[in-house]
DNA sequence: AATGAAATTCTCAAATC
DNA sequence: GATTTGAGAATTTCATT
């Protein structure tokens, strides 16, 4: 990765709808230059792509929390991801090491909707779960290590 | 929230680059309308801003893990968020419910960056670790639900 | 990687519903 | 109060050097 590029990818990083003007003040290369590097990230894959930073309490879901699953039949297929995969209050879907099979991330309006939630995770994917809420969020999505 | 804020918060989500011109064409709306309310949008809080989603396997970031942390002493001050915010490799910090203080995302390169980093998370903020590393990654990011 | 030019888009006013 | 219209400014995009 060279030092333009880094640079690039960490403008982008903080504000992802920035002009290429001011990219291009930014990386100290000219419009077409940034153009046709972005361009080049965004091919090779390391921009998926670009998305607007929502703010979750601001649209009603001010509860976040991470919910540990288990199969209750481990000789069942493992097809947990996909069955869960159409409830929208979860937003990310981690399978760790360790004890839990899968790590979810979710955000709900309120207890009552998590107690709901998680009645319909264990239902949909025949699972046990173990909830961790979250209280507050010091800082999160901040911008990988370019290097 | 409104039907035409929800759509166009949807979109934003999915693509947060795209022209108010095509905006406004998903939405049925004239540009200019579209360019209000995003601004409205803006002001209010609901959309914080815009980042390039980047992929930590091409940025050389291939391991993901969860450190839970937990304070050696507890009658120490709690500034642990503040003591590690410096960790560029550390992507979220979440204050939690339970037997653990703080929950970290993090990401590096190599096992042997994961046990560098976790030394420095220990030295820098006088806690226990217990790490869950991700094996891989169904889904991430997903939108919020918008209603 | 830079220049230059054409096509498109952004931005903001005033007018309209 | 929100939307549309219209026009000038800025940006995006691409061919050429």
């Amino acid at each position: 990765m060279e030092e333009t590029d880094r640079a690039i990818l960490s403008a982008l990083a903080d504000d992802g709808r920035q002009s290429y003007t001011d990219l291009a003040e930014k990386v100290g290369l000219s419009v077409s230059a940034v153009h046709q590097r972005v361009r080049r990230l965004e091919q090779r894959g390391v921009i998926r792509g670009y998305a607007a930073r929502l703010d979750h309490e601001a649209l009603g879901l001010p509860l976040t929390a991470f919910v540990a699953i288990r199969p209750i039949d481990p000789s069942q297929p493992d097809d947990a991801p996909e069955r869960l995969a159409d409830l929208p209050e979860i937003e990310a879907c981690y399978s760790v090491a360790g004890d839990d099979f899968y790590l979810l991330l979710v955000r709900v309006a309120s207890p009552a909707d998590l107690e709901r939630l998680l009645q319909e995770i264990r239902k949909a994917a025949n699972v046990a779960t173990r909830t961790t809420v979250v209280l507050s969020t010091p800082y999160e999505g901040r911008p990988p290590q370019i290097r």
